[in-house]
DNA sequence: ACATTAAGTTTTA
DNA sequence: TAAAACTTAATGT
């Protein structure tokens, strides 16, 4: 009876139902395609970026540069999301960076084109409605995530990123995910001691193999069931 | 229960 | 071999 009343958490943005832009990706597949190498910057914090990025594969990290020179984590995107809205429709300079994590594959338009598109076809301005929800979920996902403990945190950090790859990867193939200990600790927003010590943890019971530069996550199911226990 | 600091080891380029 | 990545321990809030 009281299952019945607990939501699941909203999707990140990474994870979330990618169908949302439909329309919008039979635009973008035509157009102009760009190849990134990981660490890439796209659209950089301050500025106002007049090109709406469409990523055909990869992921996309979006992060706020702090007056101390800190990155902070402000959100994850995957395939088939559109960034960055601030510029193109609030016409307002972007308070974040939008950086490859890894390897990426984008579609480009102009901010012109879009609206354009936008103007002849209202399915069109839906599906961004949709996309603006998503955005909304994922930042309470965040919001909820902070009240689990830190050690919860990063496991479920890594759990996304296991559900991402699980969907690029054959089946039964390694599920390797290539990010250092200091990205993990970012995307978790804690620090790289913390992350070494969950990972040595997940290692010792078998959940994980580590290595340089990265981790091969070897029981999703047992990850699963630590990440979300009692909280 | 976490962050911070510091001082070590291991890996990569 | 220097820099980057990782580990561990001590200490602080």
């Amino acid at each position: 009876m009281e299952e019945d009343c607990v939501a699941e958490f909203p999707d990140f943005r990474l994870n979330a139902k990618r169908d949302i832009l439909r329309g919008w990706h039979r635009i973008f597949r035509t157009k102009q395609r760009l190849t990134l190498p990981a660490r890439s910057v796209i659209a950089e914090q301050g500025k106002l970026s007049r090109n709406l990025y469409y990523i055909e594969r990869g992921l996309v990290e979006y992060t706020y540069l702090d007056a101390e020179g800190r990155q902070n984590f402000i959100e994850m995107l995957g395939d088939d999301c559109v960034f960055p809205l601030q510029p193109v429709f609030a016409n307002s300079a972007l308070t974040g960076t939008f950086w490859a994590l890894g390897p990426c594959t984008l579609s480009v338009i102009s901010a012109e084109e879009a609206y354009a598109y936008l103007r002849q076809d209202s399915d069109l301005a839906l599906e961004l409605l949709a996309e603006f929800s998503q955005i909304c979920g994922g930042h309470v996902r965040q919001i909820a995530m902070n009240t689990g403990g830190i050690v919860n945190r990063v496991e479920q950090v890594l759990c996304l990123l296991a559900e991402y790859h699980l969907r690029h990867i054959p089946k039964g193939a390694p599920l390797v995910i290539e990010l250092s200990q200091a990205d993990l600790a970012r995307i978790s927003k804690t620090t790289r001691v913390t992350v070494t010590k969950v990972l040595s943890d997940l290692r010792q019971r078998g959940i994980v193999k580590t290595a340089y530069g990265g981790l091969i996550i070897t029981d999703l199911a047992a990850l699963r069931r630590t990440a979300y226990e009692s909280i």
